[in-house]
RNA sequence: GCCCAGAUGGUGGAAUGGUAGACACGAAGGACUUAAAAUCCUUUGGCCAGUAAUGGCUGUGCGGGUUCGAGUCCCGCUCCGGGCACCA
């Protein structure tokens, strides 16, 4: 009998709905099952195949969870604001909230289509108010609070208050932007704004003067992950080095509790080792050198990871931006610096990455080497970056090759510190060796201090517990993770809940929340960078107007100008997962209770594209909620799996060059040609399709072909997925011409999931043909219903227990693409057995839903159900039918397999021993796991494994 | 340069240290059909021998090693993909 998919597939996408079968509610006596796949952006070309294969992944492990009794928590939403969807509707010419209203809406069919288990009742935007509300919320309680070291955990600023009040800054142990030193009586007398800019210092969301990534094009700042070699991620446009005032999130002050969180977490070795990467944690020491000729206090501090190699430094280098060039600079020298300091601020990062041109200047000052008591001159070069450590660097050119290179190039002296090293044409940089020359024979050290002998290792050791004993420097740890740039001078995005008294930041009273992002006629950037909220001017008034000054909070409240910039596409997905918990709470993110309940995702599903950007930033925004108990697990997403990337297989036609005739792949040698792209819709099996090729396009109108075989055969290349290529799959095509389940078994059937891999659709008509006997194993020759009361036989048990072992054992892996081709054997199987049986065939159907479960449910039905398959309780197995009658042993001897040989499966070892002996052969016993290994010496080898 | 993950037929990919290539696509042959489509059946890593059943050799990027036995474990390479990178 026909499977008729479109209208199956209708009839259950209605009665789903209808029936509202995917909703979930807290129930205390289910066990919780969180499933998250990462929501997307919803832009203008719709959903190509690539999107849905994680959501089908997520899906089908959701519904499995489902079937083992759990309640499962399965939502899905859209992340609406941000550059993408801002530049769409720029592009498109039309305001961004209709664009973005389209575009979901053209998102939902196509997921609709494909029947996926998700709660919609649940379903969160990041650009409703309803949403941000809480977005803007956090943000104001990360304004409100500091980071204490001591304590792991973010504060209440105000604690900070108390304690600056009683003791000052002395011996705090906290983040922040800069070592401040104010003693209980100063911060007394300072003035409520100086002590807001002293607060400023140490808030986690704070406004910060700092170098930004400033991509005019796109007229706004970006964060690091959202550049890439000196250009934008979106639109690939220059970004420059600029210092700007900015929103900031103290993301650097998680730094380490990141990194120790990874270690937590079941996510793959290669996401953890590229956050591991980006936070870039590096033992140290700082260490501090006195100005030649200056009094004691005249010092300066760098860091470095070879306090080893003190007794090779032979110069001082400073980052251009650094602001001891302006009191290192001698007035003999200052010309030159200045000349040098226009030189390179006008360079970009991409110049500085690129030229590597060796470039510097000498300051005209001199440092003490503490150690030695030597003279060493403080040089200004770019190498040397004003973001990382303190700006400053002691260099040592022979075991650095940055160091080395600026030597060579200015000629300054190169010092070999490791026994038997070369450093006569590049640097030694290995951490390895006995080190020498530490002190140089005949030269003493401070206290007589040495490290000649000792290892690399040793020596970093000993240098440390020195300095620090001695008061020359600290131990110190440095991170590369930088602080997250916050705002953006564009429209669509999250306003700051934020308005400017005296030239201070003030939080909107909480209770004024969520702060409307205005209507503005022209929501475009603006080329100097003045962000287009200013084009709202009523907005400003209105608000403050409206929404503050009725609060009795603001006194006198004429105008407060608003913070213009909003929030960066990360703000909006970083607690999306705890607002799916409880989506309706008006009064909180999430109601603690509800919270306590669901805890946090179980199972992620997303692109690892996403590991530098979203899946730091939501660690952190967690840990952060975490420390005021906001969200009650320290990690988000426990379980982490990255589907791979859908690449495009692209065809093409092979035109004779100046002709309009088109050669078979296979003879396109023989011609001088030119390959066109050719829609990989009117291929099939990379067999061209003339008829249709002739009608694609006026100018193919009267094309003419050189055919092999009778057939005109494209060629193909893997390319990225794109329309200009003609290699896009639609899934709704798809889903019309195959049905939503040979959709979802084939996407699951391509491959690993987490593996990168082309769509080719060439191997879809093998899952539709497999569903289609699936669905006759229920149906007679008559095409009637033949499921029939009759006692399984042995072999159907088989068949089915096989099966259900592989798919249970399969689930948690993920590993979908074996448990597919276990449902085709098993279908081969059971159809060849002409099994009818309700046992056999009602616990099949259910072990298709995952899967397939329009098809499913109207099995379920059809074998004469009231309620829906996905409640059904899984199967389980039974080892028992799985025991083999005869087990074959392959006999190996010399290492080879030489025959076969079948034995009882219950044969014993005395059994297996007499077997041997007739091979003229003894037995050697082996314990295995679950299994015996029986191998059989000396003159014939036999390996057996016995199951 | 440092770190991570890979490499198996024409293709996508299977294989708790135990008969490598499951399953699918493609290809070849056959059945049904006036024909085509659809469906079903057979063969399908390579090489060699045989009319044939079958038998032999070879084979998981390269070179070694451990083991009765290695795609799998260990050591050393090559190549591809990814991350970090004037980060001291």
């Amino acid at each position: 009998m026909d499977y008729t998919h479109r209208e199956i597939e209708r009839k259950w996408r209605e009665l789903w709905t209808a029936r509202q079968v995917y909703r979930v509610t807290e129930d205390k006596n289910k066990p919780k099952y969180y499933v998250l796949s990462m929501f997307p952006y919803p832009s203008g070309a719709g959903l190509h195949v690539g999107h849905p294969l994680g959501y089908i992944a997520g899906d089908i492990y959701a519904r499995y969870r489902r079937h083992r009794g759990y309640n499962v928590l399965h939502p899905m939403g859209y992340d609406a604001y941000g550059l993408p969807a801002e530049q769409y509707a720029i592009q498109t010419g039309q305001h961004p909230a209709i664009t973005t209203e389209k575009n979901i809406k053209r998102y939902r069919e196509q997921l609709d289509l494909i029947g996926f288990s998700f709660d919609w009742s649940r379903e969160v935007r990041t650009c409703d108010p309803k949403y941000y509300h809480w977005t803007q919320w956090a943000f104001q309680k990360m304004f409100n609070s500091f980071y204490c070291y001591d304590c792991g955990s973010a504060k209440p600023i105000e604690d900070l208050v108390k304690r600056i009040e009683s003791e000052g800054t002395e011996g705090l142990n906290v983040a922040q932007t800069e070592e401040l030193h104010i003693t209980p009586e100063e911060w007394r007398n300072m003035s409520e704004k100086e002590q807001q800019e002293v607060l400023m210092n140490y808030r986690i969301a704070y406004l910060g003067e700092t170098m930004v990534n400033w991509c005019p094009q796109l007229g706004t700042v970006l964060a690091n992950d959202e550049v890439v070699d000196g250009l934008s991620v979106r639109g690939g446009f220059p970004v420059e080095q600029k210092k700007m005032k900015q929103w900031c999130l103290r993301i650097s002050a998680y730094a380490q509790r990141l990194l120790d969180g990874l270690e937590t977490i079941d996510w793959s070795e290669s996401i953890k080792e590229t956050q591991r990467n980006w936070i870039g944690r590096s033992e140290g020491a700082e260490m501090q050198f006195r100005v030649k000729g200056g009094n004691d206090d005249d010092v300066f501090t760098i860091f470095t990871t070879r306090a080893d190699t003190i007794f090779g430094v032979t110069f001082m280098v400073l980052a251009p931006e650094s602001e001891l060039v302006e009191r290192l600079t001698t007035d003999a020298q200052r010309e030159a610096v200045n000349a040098y300091l226009e030189e390179t601020k006008h360079r970009t990062e991409l110049d500085r990455m690129a030229g590597k041109k060796v470039s510097g200047v000498f300051t005209g000052s001199y440092a003490i080497n503490p150690f030695t008591g030597d003279e060493i001159p403080v040089w200004v070069s770019d190498y040397v970056l004003a973001g990382y450590g303190t700006g400053a660097i002691m260099a040592v050119p022979a075991h650095d090759s940055r160091d080395y290179a600026f030597a060579r190039h200015f000629n300054l002296p190169i010092v070999p510190l490791v026994e038997g090293c070369d450093v006569s044409n590049e640097s030694f940089d290995a951490k390895e060796g006995i080190v020498t020359n530490s002190p140089a024979a005949g030269k003493k050290a401070l206290d007589g201090f040495s490290l000649n002998g000792l290892t690399i290792k040793e020596a970093i050791a000993k240098t440390k517990e020195f300095i620090t004993e001695k008061g020359l420097g600290r131990v110190k740890t440095n991170y590369r993770l930088r602080d997250a740039i916050f705002s953006r001078q564009r429209y669509w995005g999250e306003p700051f809940p934020v308005y400017y008294k005296d030239g201070m930041p003030r939080m909107i009273p909480e209770e004024c929340l969520p702060l409307l992002l205005p209507e503005v006629k022209d929501f475009k950037p603006t080329e100097s960078g003045e962000p287009p909220l200013g084009n709202a001017t009523r907005w400003a008034w209105d608000t403050v107007r409206n929404e503050v000054t009725e609060n009795t909070r603001i006194d006198n409240v004429t105008v407060f100008p608003l913070e213009l910039s909003t929030m960066p596409g990360f703000a909006g997905s970083s607690a999306y997962y705890l607002r799916y918990m409880d989506p309706q709470n008006t009064q909180a993110l999430t109601d603690p209770e509800v919270n306590k309940y669901w805890q946090s995702v179980d199972l992620y599903v997303g692109g690892s594209e996403h590991a530098t950007g979203h899946l730091i930033y939501s660690r952190f925004w967690n840990k952060f909620l975490f420390d005021f108990g906001y969200s009650c697990k320290e990690e988000p997403f426990q379980k982490l799996v990255n589907q791979g990337m859908i690449q495009g297989r692209s065809n093409f036609v092979y035109r004779i060059k100046g002709t309009n005739t088109f050669v078979s792949a296979g003879l396109k040698d023989q011609y001088d040609v030119t390959p066109i792209h050719v829609d990989i819709n009117i291929v099939q099996n990379d067999i061209l399709d003339t008829k249709v090729f002739c009608a694609w396009r006026p100018e193919y109108e009267n094309a003419e072909f050189v055919l092999e075989n009778g057939k005109y055969v494209c060629g193909w290349a893997i390319e990225k997925m794109s329309k200009s290529m003609f290699n896009v799959a639609n899934p709704d095509q798809i889903v019309e011409k195959y049905g939503a389940d040979t959709l979802r078994l084939y996407e699951m059937f391509l491959g690993p999931i987490t593996q990168s891999k082309p769509w080719d659709q060439n191997g879809i008509d093998g899952c539709a043909r497999f569903l289609r006997r699936a669905w006759n194993l229920y149906f007679d020759k008559n095409d009637a219903f033949c499921v029939t009361d009759d006692v399984p036989t042995k072999e159907n048990l088989k068949s089915l227990h096989k099966l259900i072992k592989k798919v249970t054992e399969d689930m948690e892996e993920m590993s979908y693409n074996t448990s597919v081709a276990a449902f085709m054997i098993a279908v081969t199987e059971l159809s060849q057995q002409q099994c009818t049986s309700r046992e056999v065939l009602e616990k099949f159907a259910i072990l298709l839903s995952p899967f397939a479960p329009f098809m499913a449910c109207e099995l379920w039905q059809r074998l004469g159900h009231e309620n829906i398959v996905f409640d059904a309780a899984w199967p389980e197995y039974n080892e028992a039918y799985l025991v083999e009658d005869t087990v074959k042993l392959p006999v190996s001897f010399n290492g080879k397999t030489r025959f076969v040989i079948e034995v009882s499966a219950d044969a014993t070892k005395e059994e297996v021993e007499k077997l041997a002996l007739a091979h003229e052969s003894t037995v050697r016993y082996m314990e295995g796991k679950t299994l015996v290994k029986i191998i059989v010496v000396p003159k014939r080898i036999i390996n057996i494994v016995l199951r």
